[in-house]
DNA sequence: AGCACGCCGACT
DNA sequence: GTCGGCGTGCTC
């Protein structure tokens, strides 16, 4: 007879294709046991001391389950990962597992051999990457029971909320659907729960069958509601140009794994391909999960309500890191029992629980809020990808602006390429882009306004006069970056940071943007006394009182992090913009993402000069992205629309490429000096860096680190940098150093990765206060 | 990472 | 005589 532990883990796999089921054999392993002897569990616990300890455990506990175990003096959740009779630790010293989480289905192979490969890939431990991945309320055995009595409801808060959906197109069967949840809240028999959806196409024969249950007032359902279905609930989706329409048709010919590059400008309709694409996969499958992965919190609200609206009868979750405790957990749940359809998040959606996802879109794939950038530095796109792989599902990744690295990948093949050329409304035009050379501009004695050129202000006044609205783009918060004094010099130096304290003239504040230091404005220079200290440069506070001295007539709006701290109030704003409230909207990188603005027909980027002088290689890359998509915030509504980028540099590649709208071009251009330089993505990095208080202390284990590379046997294989102090320096106090790792290839950065990264702690260990992080593919260095 | 234990300085 | 500094070591 087979091990009853065996039969249970088998039957809770996800069905899959036998190969597939090969590629996960070595990650959830269910060894036969003999009838006795001890039965020993696997668990992965959040420590970096080891990927997993082994614990005596019950017949009841499986693979995937949640455990809590005694740990040292403490007791720890963990995740079982294997079930076996054999262990290297000393019977005696194994100790019985406390409890498992007995309500939660558990976690699935794929999950697991995801975590797996997310914690080799990053060299952490196993638990590491598991255990933050899920909700904090599964994290704490204390909360379980809360949220297991709480998660019987969220069933019918998603029924509930698709009723609320479908009350306009169906509102008969809205109210079948709550009644049918409200009937089984009560009776707590949700095992037997139909999906909305199935009530919406359901034969009169069923809701009769229902309704006889006591479940459904099928009686009062109209029959020409019967009839309708579930189209009639759902939005009409608009037509699609014929690029869209290729392209959807060739994510749904994709069969197992394929990645897609759609490129395509902003307007080009790139949402529209994801929600088609969504579509076909959710409807040739009544189980099918789809994963939408967007940079930013700011975005899912809109595109949460234009999924719902075009899904009415489709469950969505959404996950990100500004839902409180309870509601994140209840989304993940809602994704992990498979009952949320639909699945759109932040990075951190990347490594939810989706045990039928068929399909994933990453929106923007360019954008570096998809880096993790503390704790697990993982890159929720490169993970996205991976799992796509393992899954043998299609994955697509739009932007207008593709990484390098993405796009080298599509050039190789590896990717297929969609493009989108023409705008979706067939009344937008791209915009026209101009170069203001602010040095011809002195060159003709024009002098500047406040940084803002004679150009530039004649725009905007010109665009006052139509009552069209002007956006201007400054990527810097605040009045002024630096406080300085006339005569001695001073400058208002963070004592923390090797950073400036920047004004916030409306706040009467300095604050330093790293450390969060601040102070009051004074009234006169620390150093020598002088009265005339004044503010060095312009930041969004000061551009935004410029523009009202300057047109007092026009309703001005600043929107930056500070102007939308309370939470809510970027919404607010947004909506005064789009209501037409506002005459000129001043922002920074906040308001170049997501948001059409029908009626702006001008951009003005202000001082894009800082990129010019950064000795990061992907400055003009990030360059060349951030203003195409500020500048694709111009005239989406066939009004026509400018772009005015003030500089220097006017013959800098990403301007002059900008100007022409060639991305191709510029990237091409790119790739080939990256290709010369043996940069990314021809090249493969790792960072190390350290911290310490004394710059030679941090350094100092640098050096160690790199003593111990030597004896690396894969050491020759790869080249080792010099540590160097960070160009930022000091934080908070604490000075930091690093030290880059390049190879030609992935898999030989790894292996010398694995050998090396080993030895770290001892090196740690000797340099007494010294901290270090990993970092596996940097963005910026 | 936590969280112990373990030996040496300023306090009731 | 104790409280507490953080150095060292372990967690199945």
């Amino acid at each position: 007879m087979r091990d009853r532990a065996s039969v249970r883990a088998g039957r809770r796999m996800t069905p899959m294709a036998a190969s597939d089921r090969d590629t996960v054999a070595d990650t959830l392993q269910t060894m036969p046991l003999p009838e006795a002897g001890p039965r020993i569990v696997r668990v992965a616990l959040d420590t970096p001391a080891d990927d997993c300890f082994d614990y005596l455990a019950d017949a009841d506990v499986s693979p995937g389950d949640l455990v809590v175990v005694p740990f040292g003096k403490r007791t720890a959740v963990g995740v079982a990962i294997q079930i076996t009779c054999q262990s290297d630790v000393p019977p005696d010293r194994l100790r019985p597992i406390v409890s498992r989480n007995d309500w939660l289905p558990p976690l699935g192979a794929p999950w697991v051999a995801l975590a797996r490969f997310a914690a080799r890939y990053y060299h952490r431990c196993l638990g590491e990457v598991m255990l933050p991945a899920l909700p904090p309320s599964l994290r704490d055995a204390e909360t379980w029971d809360r949220l297991g009595q709480r998660a019987q409801t969220v069933q019918y808060r998603l029924r509930a909320g698709q009723a609320d959906a479908l009350r306009e197109a169906a509102p008969a069967r809205a109210r079948t659907v709550r009644a049918l949840a409200d009937h089984l809240i009560a009776t707590q028999d949700w095992v037997r729960l139909p999906d909305a959806r199935e009530i919406c196409t359901a034969a009169p024969a069923r809701l009769t069958e229902w309704e006889a249950a006591g479940w459904v007032e099928a009686a009062r359902v109209p029959q020409a509601l019967l009839e309708t279905g579930a189209e009639a609930a759902a939005s009409v989706a608009p037509a699609l140009h014929d690029e869209q329409r290729r392209a959807v048709e060739a994510i749904g010919a994709a069969e197992g794994f394929a990645a897609f590059l759609l490129h395509g400008v902003t307007g080009s309709g790139k949402t529209e391909v994801y929600l088609h694409a969504m579509a076909d996969r959710l409807g040739a499958d009544p189980a099918a999960q789809v994963l939408m992965l967007v940079p930013e919190i700011n975005l899912t609200p809109q595109l949460q309500s234009r999924i719902a609206e075009r899904f009415p009868h489709l469950p969505l979750a959404v996950l990100h890191s500004g839902l409180a405790d309870q509601e994140r957990s209840l989304q993940w749940l809602a994704a992990h029992r498979g009952e949320a359809r639909i699945v759109l998040g932040t990075r951190m959606a990347v490594m939810a629980s989706l045990p039928n996802l068929k399909l994933i879109a990453v929106d923007e794939e360019h954008d570096t809020s998809y880096k993790q950038q503390e704790g697990l530095r993982y890159s929720a796109r490169d993970l996205a990808v991976w799992r796509a792989n393992q899954l043998k599902v299609p994955i697509v990744l739009g932007s207008a602006t593709p990484s390098m690295e993405t796009w080298h990948r599509a050039e190789q093949g590896a990717y297929r390429k969609l493009v989108l050329r023409e705008r979706a409304q067939a009344d937008a035009s791209l915009p026209t882009v101009r170069l203001i050379d602010l040095n011809h501009e002195r060159q003709r004695q024009r002098t500047l306004h406040e940084g803002l050129s004679v150009p530039l202000l004649d725009a905007i006044q010109q665009r006052l006069d139509r009552g069209q609205q002007s956006l201007l783009f400054l990527n810097r918060r605040g009045y002024a970056p630096v406080l300085a004094c006339d005569s001695c010099g001073w400058l208002s130096g963070c004592p923390r940071c090797s950073a400036y304290l920047v004004l916030h003239r409306p706040e009467r504040r300095l604050r330093c943007h790293h450390c969060g230091l601040e102070s009051p404005v004074p009234h006169h220079c620390p150093d020598c006394g002088n009265v005339d200290v004044a503010p060095l440069g312009r930041g969004t506070q000061r551009i935004e009182e410029a523009l009202s001295t300057r047109f007092p007539q026009a309703r001005i709006a600043r929107i930056d992090a500070d102007s939308t701290r309370k939470k809510g109030s970027a919404q607010a704003m947004f909506d005064e913009v789009h209501a037409g409230e506002v005459d000129i909207l001043v922002g920074t990188q906040m308001v170049a993402k997501g948001h059409d603005f029908q009626r702006v027909t001008l951009v003005g980027v202000v001082h894009p000069d800082a990129a010019m002088f950064s000795h990061d290689f992907r400055a003009a890359e990030h360059l060349f992205a951030s203003l195409m998509q500020v500048a694709g915030r111009a005239g989406r509504a066939g009004l026509g629309g400018e772009v005015m980028i003030q500089t220097r540099y006017p013959d800098a590649p990403a301007l002059q490429a900008l100007a022409r709208h060639d991305y191709d071009g510029f990237a091409a251009s790119q790739l080939r000096e990256r290709r010369q330089a043996g940069l990314p993505p021809f090249a493969y990095q790792a960072l190390v860096t350290s911290e310490h208080g004394e710059l030679e202390r941090a350094l100092g284990f640098l050096k160690a680190a790199r003593e111990h590379a030597e004896q690396c046997p894969m050491a020759p294989e790869v080249q080792l940098h010099d540590p160097v102090p960070m160009s930022m320096v000091r934080i908070f106090n604490r000075e930091r150093a690093q030290m880059l790792v390049e190879a030609g290839s992935r898999p030989v950065l790894q292996r010398f990765l694995s050998e090396w990264v080993p030895t770290f702690q001892e090196v740690g260990q000797r340099v007494k206060g010294v901290r270090w992080q990993l970092e596996i593919d940097p963005l910026r260095i």
